[in-house]
DNA sequence: TTTTCTAAAAATATCGATATTTGTTGACAA
DNA sequence: TTGTCAACAAATATCGATATTTTTAGAAAA
């Protein structure tokens, strides 16, 4: 009853699947902010029992995306202007931070991770599978963080990511977010950390951040 | 059922009443860092469900005091120097950004709130009250941020605080704090924020971080 | 001995049913 | 009309039982 199949055929509890499930409609905005999450709604809809479901909602609780309240069950994460300019900030803050502490700690094999990852983000984009990107887009935003050796930081930077990513959806920019000049953007950040050029890199970050913040801002001006 | 009349009265969810009680034993250390936490025993303990306990722990893992194992259920979050440290590290960045916010959104109202959250942690700490004192402090505390008007930094701000009690906890100084010359660091604290003096107030508040940290960092000093 | 396999025990994850709350509707009084 | 209050409906929180792992222990084989 424990283990599950999945399509892959990789096996999970119901809980895990729940989890990555619920997220992914959250943050894609299938289930829409604010939105009263029903027990027995989604229990049906993810074909699973009402435990893992609202074991699945209170991990989301961690993530910030779903609110628990009273004794009135779940409901996704509401969205505001508020919010969304807070997470930019935040984001700018501690990926400064951590960036700054992984390029201090650099070592050839993050380097070479960092190479790995950023090959794969192109590969993906130039296959034009959007899912695909968008985990290769991740994976090289986490990979520039991770050498900082901070696991707290790295999490609050990933929750954060998330986060964003919500917004993005929101914005209706998730699938045209290629077509800006982001590429030109991660080159630079990239050639900068080999260069092991911690202002170079950090200034090229914030700015990512800053392009894609003010691209986003305008169609959310309305939240 | 769902309700559930607590000692002074107050009615809570078992879920509620189970996520404070176990997040009060792992601070304090009666479940101890790394320790598996068993359903059926915690269950006995508390006197409740399962299914509130596990609720309740999944709810702790967005703390960051328990931990989820695969399919092997929960556990305490470990302890460690290096984390003690990250932990000490991201409270100096985050609560100096969050600090300099607040002042910079200063009002009256916001600066009595703080004169008064001062005097509840010096009037607990003349009583000899600790947990009452403990209250008071991290209300202080979290006072402080609570201008800065961004819910997110003061959540993460707020989850290291508590990291950090546990530390205290674990270097046996829980019951010894006061007589450090805490307070006087405190109406520094205080002092500098009511002049509107960032730096100051920066500068007084990471003095109290590293103090605090290097006089906990002995006893830490062999895990 | 050490390793490997298997059977029993322990613990977890999940289900289905039930009690408790919260939310809603409509009648009745003001 | 408007407001209050019961009865009803919907949804949540919780329990108890069960299926599924994981862990442990012991026996058989190398």
């Amino acid at each position: 009853m424990n283990l599950m199949q999945q399509a892959d055929g990789k096996e999970t509890s119901a809980t895990r699947t729940a989890y990555l499930t619920l997220r992914q409609m959250i943050l894609t905005g299938e289930l829409a902010a604010g939105e009263k999450l029903k027990i027995e709604q989604l229990r049906a809809r993810l074909d699973t029992g009402a435990s893992p479901v609202r074991e699945a909602l209170s991990l989301l609780t961690s993530d910030m995306l779903v609110e628990r309240l009273d004794q009135r069950g779940f409901r996704a994460a509401p969205a505001s202007l508020a919010n969304f300019q807070e997470i930019l900030t935040l984001r700018c803050a501690l990926e400064d931070m951590a960036l700054r502490q992984s390029i201090a700690n650099a070592t050839a094999v993050w380097e070479e991770a960092l190479v790995v990852a950023h090959h794969r983000m192109k590969r993906a984009s130039a296959e034009g599978s959007i899912p695909e990107f968008e985990d290769a887009h991740k994976a090289f935003h986490m990979a520039l963080l991770d050498n900082a050796d901070s696991p707290i930081l790295l999490r609050y930077c990933g929750q954060l990511y998330d986060l964003n990513i919500r917004y993005r959806y929101l914005a209706a920019a998730g699938t045209n977010y290629q077509k800006r000049d982001v590429a030109t953007e991660h080159e630079e950040i990239l050639d900068a950390v080999v260069r092991s050029d911690a202002n170079a890199a950090s200034g090229a970050l914030m700015n990512h951040y800053r392009v894609t913040g003010d691209y986003l801002a305008v169609p959310l001006s309305d939240l």
